[in-house]
DNA sequence: ACTTAAAATAGACTTATTCTAAATTCTGGT
DNA sequence: ACCAGAATTTAGAATAAGTCTATTTTAAGT
């Protein structure tokens, strides 16, 4: 509804688009919040980004929308603290340290921990996806 | 209150004072099913697990007890599924292979993973514990 | 523009967990 | 054993994240 969209609201749509998701207005939204920067934020941290000028965005569909985006592999969840999901706007291979008292994430490269094995799947099973969590508290 | 109390209910009881925990009844009930065997449950299967026969402690408790079992090093915690804290009273050091479709979970031992290098930990703080959640899907 | 399927919405609902204030039970000192 | 103070337990209310529902709005192809 801008006469010139900017730069990165069009990488946005067509970064829906090419996941098979109609990029609606508050779809680009939540997209623009998210994809500022590499991150971890939480859903009612984006529900609030959203809104912060003005009421743009409802709760509902920014629940719906971070689903949609994970299952579209746009976002990762990341699941540390038991009481939200933290959604990761970094795609590479990486994994985390966990600051416990100050219930913080950071991420680290995939490349600076080294698995070197990893056990005999069940059978009927794939792997998805192998998380290392580094919790760390203060010294 | 029981004139011959099993030699199960005995072992809880020294556990809880090794810890430094004052065995009541209540916690003690909760450490008979928790300790049976090493097992994954939430606070609301120890709940209902806890009053199965009749009604013995009330939910504030079990989740006073498991949050105190847990700071005491009794149990760990684990978080896996976001809307809930499983609590495992496997305290060897191992992994999970976490089952994405039926949202279960199981152990692999901490010899089935080689880690062989972590990064640099920031400094002021310290390791606190390096989980390794493996997910699996249905192929 | 018109139609229809997809998407968004407000707000009620659910569920896990925490809080509160009162009642009960321990524990250590007598 | 008895008592006081501290620790623990309790029921039920409160909170908070997330989901659901029924309705309205929007997108996209004709």
């Amino acid at each position: 509804m801008n006469s010139s969209p900017s730069h990165f609201r069009v990488e946005i749509v067509n970064r829906l688009r090419d996941c098979g998701i109609t990029p609606t207005h508050q779809r680009i939204r939540i997209g623009e919040v998210l994809f500022a920067k590499a991150q971890h934020v939480s859903a009612e941290q984006v529900l609030s980004m959203v809104n912060r000028d003005k009421e743009e965005v409802s709760k509902a569909t920014v629940y719906n929308t971070l689903g949609l985006f994970a299952a579209k592999g746009l976002l990762h969840e990341v699941i540390i603290d038991p009481n939200k999901i933290f959604y990761d706007t970094n795609l590479e291979k990486h994994h985390h340290l966990y600051h416990m008292d100050s219930s913080t994430l950071e991420d680290i490269e995939a490349d600076q921990v080294k698995i070197e094995q990893l056990p005999d799947l069940p059978k009927g099973t794939v792997l998805e996806d192998v998380d290392v969590i580094i919790r760390l508290r203060k010294s």
